[in-house]
DNA sequence: ACAACATTTAGATATTTGGCTAATTATCGA
DNA sequence: TCGATAATTAGCCAAATATCTAAATGTTGT
């Protein structure tokens, strides 16, 4: 969990979890989206999983991965009830009050 | 805001920010639930000052330290907000569903 | 004025991080 | 089997980080 927060701290890693929210995305795919070279994305990649934040599909040459949702959720969620915060799915079901 | 992300990176920096949730406190009384020396505290209390996370009112020799909780909120909405995630003061009156 | 106290600043060091180039591994298609 | 392709690993470096001890700053009480 306190791999998650660092994890996030890279700015360049949390834009990699953005463009995973909208679907699976190869290695060299996400690369093109940023202005380094494929080795250091390949370095985000790995801190990325050991953080438990993506996961790793390997299809012939290419490597997809892809964001894990839950994982950013319950570290996000677990974070913000330290502080009273509550965190939802922002289109579920509105919880019945009380 | 990519700041608040750097500073919520340090296990000890988030402690302090739990700490300060149920009130202000000042550097000496926040560094004595620590194992580090206070010059390593002061060291995260400006990170954190840099972070604009929380805040310093200097009373006679003591500083104390308050947590601006407003932008803790901000930056994990902006955050979650990117994942279709909804972050409310849990307990909010339930705001109403569209 | 002085000593004690609360905290920070200065300066040093070890570790981690983020980046690069070059080399390696593995797979695919012809 | 070869050459091209996708990605990682290896090895290096500079900058940032977390920590420490010692010194400085500012404040209070006597």
């Amino acid at each position: 969990m306190g791999n998650v927060f660092k994890a996030l701290a890279d700015p360049t890693r949390r834009a990699v979890l953005q463009l995973l929210q909208k679907g699976p995305m190869s290695a060299g795919e996400l690369a093109e989206y940023f202005d380094v070279t494929k080795p250091t994305m390949s370095a985000h990649f790995a801190v990325l999983m050991n953080a438990d934040l993506i996961q790793a599909d390997k299809q012939g040459r290419t490597i997809m991965y892809r964001l894990k949702m839950s994982v950013l959720e319950e570290a996000l969620l677990g974070f913000a009830q330290g502080f009273g915060l509550q965190i939802t799915p922002a289109k579920a079901p509105t919880r019945k009050k009380s």
